[in-house]
DNA sequence: GTACATGCAAAAGGTTTGCTTGCGG
DNA sequence: CCGCAAGCAAACCTTTTGCATGTAC
């Protein structure tokens, strides 16, 4: 997560222009605590300017994705979310009756990731693991979300 | 997997009619050992029968989803892809430069995750975990996938 | 015969892109 | 100014669906 100065800053050493869209897309994202999707995030920064497109938005969550600024998930229902890129890795619970999603971090996990991926003639780039779960009272999910 | 006999049983016990369509989708991809997506999979079903419609293919991966026969993945590109469901849970290493698909499984992961979703006070519905990996000596990939 | 399955084509998401105009450096 | 960035709308890709027709049981 990035505090609003520092997005500018990090737009500078990548070369990149500070647009306002930017400078709003970034702040709407780097103040955000959930895994907004493409929509929800443009319903959001328009609050803030109503003239930024939703195209913009693309381009602007797979620009801040390449330059390792942004996260992207897709967890089973068709849309992608975005969250701002952790320091360091985590992996997610998602409640699939409420969409809700929880964070978690296990260095055993990642230690026998790592263990794996050699045994098999492979160095890793990247990994996730999205563990769907309910609650134990759970009840009916408004938009259910495939695992 | 499952054989192609086994399929027709299969449909019987959970009450689905053997459509021609339905006994060529299975068959395929009870034969399958990759993961295709919806449209190699009408691919592969159009050599056998040049009449079945792709929108048949997606009612009935479905369908065989619904009824726990078959496993749907999304691996970070927009589309899904199928595997006949295995009798034991496995996950899945992907080549990021070539998209094939390796599966593994790992014991003492599979528990980490039970004890990290009771912790967190819920119960694991499904789950999967994608370790998207590079063999050591990598070309350029073909069709990138997005982790 | 009847309910369920299919084909076709259209629609429905979600995301990308071509082109012209706008603006940051 | 120059060139990247944005807006708009159209295109794209994958998946779903309405409706008329076909077929398993």
């Amino acid at each position: 997560m990035q505090s609003s100065e520092q997005i500018t800053r990090l737009c500078k050493e990548k070369g990149l222009r500070m647009t306002g869209q930017r400078q709003v897309i970034m702040k709407v994202l780097s103040g955000a605590t959930d895994h907004p999707d493409a929509v929800e995030l443009h319903r959001r920064v328009s609050e803030v300017d109503t003239r930024i497109s939703i195209a913009t938005v693309y381009r602007t969550v797979k620009l801040l994705q390449d330059k390792g600024i942004l996260e992207r998930h897709t967890f089973g229902d068709g849309r992608a979310r975005y969250e701002p890129a952790a320091q360091e890795h985590h992996d997610h619970l998602i409640n699939i009756e409420t969409g809700e999603v929880t964070e978690f971090r296990s260095d055993e996990i990642e230690r026998l990731q790592e263990e794996i991926a050699r045994r098999h003639g492979f160095t890793i780039v990247s990994h996730r693991l999205e563990i769907y779960v309910k609650p134990l009272d759970g009840k009916a999910p408004r938009r259910p979300i495939k695992p």
